[in-house]
DNA sequence: ATGAAAGCGCTAACAC
DNA sequence: GTGTTAGCGCTTTCAT
């Protein structure tokens, strides 16, 4: 019958094993001054024992020193959350807030783990691009309150009274196809995003506001659904303009930059050409594109502006050591259409 | 003569002031059933001294359960570390591990205090792209060896054993050059990295070994400090190529893809031709350069794979619980030229 | 130089 | 229902 094999070995265990005190393994590990043939048997047991101190228990339960920060996004790959970390950087990196960032790659179980431990490891606040879910089950946002934890989203989460820093993406999003229309266009479909994002349905309702406040009719089958991600716009670029000639649209709105470099891409393939053939825009104005030789017409979001803002605000938060405010703020951002040459007015 | 300020209240203050016991508030926290007016009462209290009750101390010491990894990362926006990140999550997600990345923004002292907070907050893991610093002062990382701390370098550190996952990149480096001279070029140029990278030296050092193995002459002059960023590329790009008419370069390899995308840029803006007048090669081999008209010569790192590699070889070792190895595992994975449109043979 | 004992904030077991 | 007590792993007096 052997000990359970797994159990951590404490203090107790070395000093036991070592024949001394648990001060004198304390002291030992804080390199007081020790007799060094005592010093040396103790670091022996350690050593054999593989122990490793509690941080928790030598603090004495006193909350951790560092001030830290989490960054939960939904895409790690998309430079979109970059921008916006830089503007968080810049609040709170001054400020001696490390910040920290957590992908939950569309899943809502994964940003609900995230959060569990972020409060498990005493991050000291929280900004959230929140996943949208189907649930009612809100939980994991409804704890953080109810915790009076810290946070800040950067996406509207229905049913939860919190902070929030974002655009208008209904506004912005029906800009661009009212410039599209006043440009002539009267055929546009929308790449639209992932189902999990809040910012999909604004955006797409933003295409619906503005074809229904326009002479021309909308129809259901102008929302696309594509993804996130630059495969997702190649890949549903492929199949939309891979399957027709004469009927198809003269511009395309996407769901953001990457989409729309994915669709570019699809587009050059089929031999295409944009913008003489197909108007798109994209969304987000991602500098990354500034390097890219067709500069793209797109919806310029303010990200490092974005994540200035949050980080003032979670930061106010966590240092005023006050409970949920009274009223939430909610902080709206301007996006501004930037219109390059990836669009053209239609004479036909 | 007021109390300080920022003392903590424990759960002693709210049943003190409540008028009842530790477990009172004890079961009030944990939703025990206890009587309504009393709950209240207790709940009025922690609200007025916004009380948080210590996670560490909930759990009594015991090592928190979520298993977590952190991966330290030197430029929060180059998609290099994204795909490095992909890697990691297909290994470590699997396992229940939840990853998180935190940028050392190239700043020795940063990353230093990253690694300090993963101690203090009890992380399981890290895997490291470290800084390369002029000091001897490794101190963090002799830490992390010493408490027995499990992690996994991406770029070697001269004077720590320590798990390593890397390409070859002298010898990466030295074939992309070899290939340009093979192509008839001999005006070559190399866009460098930053300072603060072991890489950079290394990828300079191929440059090195690849004209000293060929019939050309080597110049430091060769060498051209750019950096990590597209932006670096292009602001280098601009100033290099701005100020040389016919002693111009026929090739540039460079530091990184990104450094390529800028350097690229500015070449267009100056109106010189890729690859009929310079012949350009980058280095990594990012997924998002397939998006880019253009398709770039460039050597191409298993970042996925390497990703991979490094969460097994930390996840066995933070499993095995057995402190430092004997023997640190050295993993050296293939990089590979890919031999796109950006470059030409030279018949001249 | 080393040991004994108290205490950090909380939960759990048991009384009342 | 609520209070008492002990104990989680460690540091810190204070003796010895």
């Amino acid at each position: 019958m052997r000990k359970p094999a797994l159990k951590h070995s404490t203090i107790s265990d070395v000093a036991a094993l070592a024949g001394v005190s648990k001060s004198t393994v304390s002291a030992v590990l804080n390199n007081k001054k020790i007799r060094e043939s005592t010093r040396r048997a103790v670091l022996r047991v350690i050593e054999e024992l593989n122990y490793r101190p509690s941080p928790s228990a030598r603090r004495g339960f006193r909350p951790a020193t560092g001030k830290s920060i989490t960054f939960i996004v939904k895409e790690a790959p998309n430079p979109y959350y970059a921008e916006i970390l830089l503007g968080i950087q810049e609040v709170a990196g001054d400020q001696g807030y490390l910040i920290s960032v957590s992908s939950s790659e569309g899943s809502y179980e994964v940003e609900r783990r995230i959060v569990e431990q972020c409060t498990e490891r005493e991050v000291d606040g929280l900004i959230i691009t929140p996943i949208l879910s189907d649930d009612v089950d809100l939980s994991h946002l409804f704890e953080l309150k109810r915790h009076g934890a810290p946070f800040v989203l950067l996406e509207e989460v229905r049913g939860i009274r919190a902070h929030l820093v974002d655009v208008d993406n209904v506004k912005a999003s029906g800009e661009a196809v009212k410039f599209l229309i006043d440009q002539g266009h009267s055929l546009i479909v929308h790449f639209a995003g992932p189902k999990y994002s809040e910012h999909t349905q604004e955006r797409a309702d933003g295409v619906r506001r503005a074809f229904s406040e326009s002479h021309l009719r909308f129809d259901e089958a102008m929302i696309v659904h594509a993804g996130a991600s630059p495969e997702d716009g190649y890949r549903v670029g492929l199949e939309y303009f891979g399957a027709r000639r004469e009927d198809r649209p003269t511009a395309v709105t996407c769901y953001n930059d990457l989409v729309a470099l994915g669709l570019l891409r699809a587009l050059r393939e089929l031999g295409i050409r944009v913008p003489e053939e197909v108007s798109v825009v994209g969304f987000d104005g991602l500098d990354l594109l500034d390097y890219f030789p067709l500069p793209l017409t797109t919806v310029r979001v303010p990200k490092y502006e974005m994540g200035k803002r949050a980080a003032e605000i979670l930061i106010r938060q966590i240092e005023s050591r006050t409970s949920a405010p009274a009223e939430p703020e909610k902080v709206a951002l301007k996006a501004e259409l930037v219109i390059r040459a990836s669009t053209r007015r239609l004479t036909a």
